[in-house]
DNA sequence: AGCACGCCGACT
DNA sequence: GTCGGCGTGCTC
């Protein structure tokens, strides 16, 4: 039996008897931290019967050298009918879970949605820091001994011994000894006497060490709601109270007070003892946002990318113990701990920054929709310019759709003025500031107004042109032209950290005579100080904003009025809210257009929009000059006249005729390693297989490729790609599942799967 | 992901 | 005859 020593292997199948054993022993299902969707059963020792749930993670002896590895119990119960001989659990790692049952579900979904294994999603959604549980301090601690204090009451003791009974009878729980000896004005003396007495026990606590405060903003007043936000609010509370899931897509413009709306339902959500997730692009995370949901709401978590691994683990904490009423945050956020969850918000939705751009390639807007329809509660997606997911989804009635189409207090949307830089007499002579443009800046600031110009392009030029190859000078390790940065004096690729002083002479011909071609936002804000050398400047893009709360201070600069023109990339393009920007110039609207990339007029579409939205916000009215060489076409001249309905329709029309999203899903293979020729042959050899799995699933399934991505050299590995579509999601899943057992890639080639893919650089 | 097993070619 | 290439399959 158990203590014979074993000659031979066992037999993968046990006997009977061993069966019988096992009956009624209890089992652990593990996921680890594996690219294989299998899950594992171990023994639970006698030892952890009562301590081990789902949620927390183990070590466990894992194949034939019992190597311990790390994974989450996702199940406790009996032996699984196919039964086997099981390995026992090494050590439980957490007190509590890590995860509660609901996110543990949840994880799972997102592993079959987004094609990833179970176990490196769990990994990846439980924070470094609370796994570490950063922060925290095991602290040693004394508490009542059971009957203590009726003991205590026949006994004589010493008054010292006394006072740390009191204190400890007052504390009504485990205090730390250094408190207990500072309470009962006593040394640890008196304590290990009461301890060898067993009237007191020793208790090892973990205690955060976090010193921060939370404290509350000075609390506003309601606003009151115009007749299109009580409509709107009276829509989502309608599920809110019923209670039941539903998603609800504000489509409401720039200025429409859809955050007022948030808040407003999220009240309602407060009042049932219920928490809020509100999901917000990260670079909206300002202090005036926080602020704004920290002035109406007694308690607040903030999760952002700069929080310390600390502070996360002491957010996490807080918004698990329930104490926290609204939890603001980034895409991750959508995994924040809540206990008993009352309604999502997903502001900006259009914003690309929700899809995470590494594996779990995730959607938060989806995890989100998942998350609250298992919850059986609202979620609300806002946006001026809803994705043509979201707003197909609303029209075909799978959600709710709500327009307020007026800004508040009537004020108008601001007319959008589009110059044709073709023949203008500056442009074509190397500026980036039209004549038409020009002349508006200066009468603005005449007028005391504020400026925004948009470029989305930094540093000084993009390109740095050899006359003799006719070529710009490329990355070594990318296959992308290097941009000057003519303040840091070097050659930076925008894709990897590659940098390089300027050479005097072409490093691929060694000519010299090159020329720097295009600008970027260095360039301009050379050109806008030279032609407004009186005007106050910054310029806002990632080079300028490195220091951190540099962002926030020179938006807070701007809103005191002490800057007149503000320039920069996309990060002044979005949800900045200035009463007394009276001028946004949009500098090149056919950067984006032009790109190679079935969102191309969504983008250029939302961009416009959004920053016209940053002007016109307060009593003064605003305007908007955009400067294209394109100004006939209709995705331009739609943004120019507010027409997202307009936009919706046409570009549905045309996503349909190429079997585009959203009438069709998409997902993209991608394959890549430092061997071109091996990259190029594990492609072919995925695509084949790809289509004979395709044979006998439909004619629906279709499949791109192979090709070259477009930019096919990223920090010094190739890459192709290829892409499936298929009319729904699961025919996706299931026929990649199908082919994906078949192919395995030699070690230099790594593969990547992105399901509903944003982008396909 | 590791790691062993297994079935083919070039060496002592 | 054996050493070692890396395709295939399993890990509770």
């Amino acid at each position: 039996m158990a203590g014979q020593p074993r000659l031979f292997d066992l037999p993968d199948a046990p006997e009977p008897w061993e069966l019988a054993a096992e009956a009624d022993l209890l089992t652990a299902e593990i996921v680890l931290p594996l690219p294989t969707p299998t899950t594992f059963h171990y023994l639970v020792p006698d030892a952890l019967r009562d301590l081990i749930r789902p949620g927390q993670r183990v070590k466990v002896p894992f194949g034939r050298g019992d190597q311990l590895k790390v994974g989450f119990v996702v199940a406790v119960g009996s032996p699984p009918p196919a039964a086997r001989r099981l390995k026992s659990i090494d050590a439980l790692i957490d007190r509590e879970p890590l995860i509660a049952g609901d996110m543990l579900e949840l994880t799972k979904w997102i592993s079959e949605r987004y094609l990833g294994s179970w176990g490196q999603v769990l990994d990846s959604v439980i924070p470094a820091g609370v796994k570490k549980q950063a922060g925290t301090r095991e602290i040693r601690c004394f508490q009542l001994a059971e009957g203590a204090l009726e003991k205590a009451a026949s006994l004589k003791l010493p008054a010292r011994q006394r006072a740390v009974l009191e204190v400890l009878q007052e504390a009504d729980g485990p205090v730390p000894v250094d408190q207990l000896e500072a309470a009962a004005q006593c040394g640890t003396s008196p304590i290990h006497a009461l301890r060898d007495k067993k009237l007191i026990v020793p208790v090892r606590q973990r205690r955060s060490t976090m010193t921060e405060e939370y404290t509350p903003a000075a609390r506003t007043a309601d606003l009151i709601l115009n007749p299109d936000q009580q409509t709107a609010l009276d829509a989502i509370l309608e599920p809110l109270q019923a209670p039941r899931h539903e998603t609800i897509l504000l489509h409401g413009v720039t200025g429409s007070g859809k955050t007022e709306i948030y808040i407003r339902a999220i009240r309602e959500v407060v009042s049932y003892g219920r928490q809020a997730i509100v999901l917000v692009p990260e670079i909206s995370l300002t202090p005036q946002t926080i602020r704004r949901f920290g002035s109406r709401f007694s308690s607040l978590a903030v999760l952002h990318s700069h929080l310390s691994d600390a502070e996360r683990h002491w957010h996490w904490q807080r918004i698990a113990s329930g104490e926290v009423e609204v939890v603001i945050g980034a895409r991750s956020a959508v995994f924040a701990p809540t206990p008993h969850l009352g309604i999502i918000v997903l502001d900006e939705e259009h914003e690309t920054t929700f899809k995470q751009n590494a594996t779990p390639r995730y959607h938060a807007r989806e995890v989100a929709r998942e998350r609250a329809r298992r919850a059986g509660v609202p979620l609300v997606l806002g946006s001026a310019t809803p994705t043509l997911e979201s707003f197909d989804r609303a029209q075909r009635g799978l959600d709710r759709l709500i327009e307020m189409p007026n800004r508040v207090e009537q004020r108008p949307l601001p007319p959008v003025v589009i110059v044709d830089t073709r023949n203008d007499a500056l442009v074509p002579r190397g500026h980036s500031i039209g004549r038409a443009l020009k002349h508006s800046i200066e009468r603005s600031i005449n007028e005391g107004g504020q400026v925004i110009l948009f470029l989305n392009l930094r540093g000084y030029s993009p390109v740095l042109w050899c006359l003799k190859c006719n070529e710009g000078v490329k990355c070594p390790d990318c296959d992308i032209s290097l941009t000057w940065h003519r303040d840091r004096g070097k050659l930076l690729c925008h894709s990897c950290d590659f940098e390089m002083p300027p050479p005097e002479r072409c490093p691929s011909c060694g000519q010299p005579g090159q020329k720097y071609l295009g600008a970027g936002t260095q360039k301009l804000e050379q050109e806008v100080r030279s032609k407004f050398p009186d005007a106050r400047i910054v310029r806002m893009d990632s080079d300028a904003m490195r220091k951190p709360g540099s962002h926030d201070e020179a938006l807070e600069r701007f809103r005191k009025g002490e800057i007149d023109i503000l320039l920069g990339t996309q990060m002044i393009a979005k949800g900045l809210d200035f009463p007394n920007v009276t001028l946004v110039g949009v500098i090149d609207a056919d950067s984006m257009l032009h790109q190679p990339d079935l969102r191309a007029a969504e983008r250029t579409f939302q961009l416009i929009a959004q920053v016209a939205g940053r002007t016109g916000r307060g009593e003064k009215a605003g305007r908007v000059i955009v400067q294209t060489m394109s100004p006939d076409d209709a995705v331009i001249q739609l943004a120019a006249e507010h027409d997202y309905l307009g936009f919706a329709k046409r570009e549905l029309a045309q996503r349909r005729e190429h079997h585009a999203p959203p009438a069709t899903n998409l997902a993209r293979v991608i394959v890549r390693g430092p061997r071109e020729d091996l990259v190029r042959a594990e492609i072919r050899k995925i695509v084949e297989t790809l289509k004979e799995t395709a044979k006998g699933r439909g004619d629906d399934l279709r499949i791109l490729g192979p090709a070259p991505a477009p930019i096919l050299r990223l920090k010094k590995l190739f890459r192709y790609h290829c892409q499936l579509s298929a009319p729904t999601i699961e025919q996706i899943l299931e026929w990649w599942r199908a082919a994906e057992a078949r192919f395995s890639l030699p070690d230099e080639v790594e593969l990547t799967i992105d399901v509903d893919p944003l982008d396909l650089r």
